[in-house]
DNA sequence: TGATCTCATCGTTGATCGACGATAAACGAT
DNA sequence: ATCGTTTATCGTCGATCAACGATGAGATCA
């Protein structure tokens, strides 16, 4: 597997997340399930339209929905996304961090046998 | 909680996750627990420069450790590193998937179907 | 109608990224 | 001592990011 299409849409979705102001959008929006940009805004030390771009972007990446209601947007998760992005991040992080725990011996030993394919 | 100071160094971990390359080599690290640079490039459509340059990020990232052994370097992966980003990534996804399963109402309260893309 | 509020978009600026070739450093082998 | 191999680093270039102010589009309210 190891997937090449796949990977694109993962790195997106890391992107998207790998942001602090990003990050902090996402946490506002799980705790308050409330959607107003302009409370986001108050909340970080941000200018208004620097906030629009990240929601943009969070928009792009799928992890949120937008939308326009009267004078006001309402932005809220996409709960799907974040639960399938979940599914791909949690087995590969579980992969990389070990997973079965098998000692695994490090990197280097020191007397390098020969290897090589 | 949220601590803006470690949303620092998540943003920087995720970051280093977030490239199609970067995802390769830690796949590639992850299935022959080798460390050579070489083999590492030689699996890659990338120059020898670009992916050490890779490798730097990695490394930086605190994600991997690299070792230089004679004339050959010898990375591999920190397994403690990635257990650590799947303790904090696991629950922060699992809050913005929706955790404990609530209906959560969505977002948008009223009859408006897409509008916005 | 006009004023106001909310938000998206435009245009700009400086910083960083991603890729590459070229080069240098470290070491083993000849 | 001199090659050849392996890898890190430097310098460059174009693209993208992150932030901002200014402007514009909708919708509500006086």
């Amino acid at each position: 597997m190891s997937s090449t299409g796949t990977d694109e849409l993962l790195a997106l979705r890391l992107r998207a997340l790998a942001h602090p102001a990003r990050l902090a959008i996402l946490r506002a929006l799980a705790e308050t399930e409330r959607c107003q940009c302009g409370e986001i805004v108050r909340g970080l030390p941000l200018a208004q339209s620097t906030v629009s771009q990240h929601l943009k972007v969070l928009k792009e990446a799928g992890l949120i929905t937008g939308t326009i209601e009267g004078p006001r947007s309402c932005y809220c998760l996409d709960r799907e996304a974040f639960a399938s992005l979940a599914r791909q991040v949690g087995p590969l992080l579980a992969r990389l961090s070990g997973e079965g725990g098998e000692p695994r011996a490090a990197c280097s030993p020191g007397p390098q046998e020969d290897a090589l394919v």
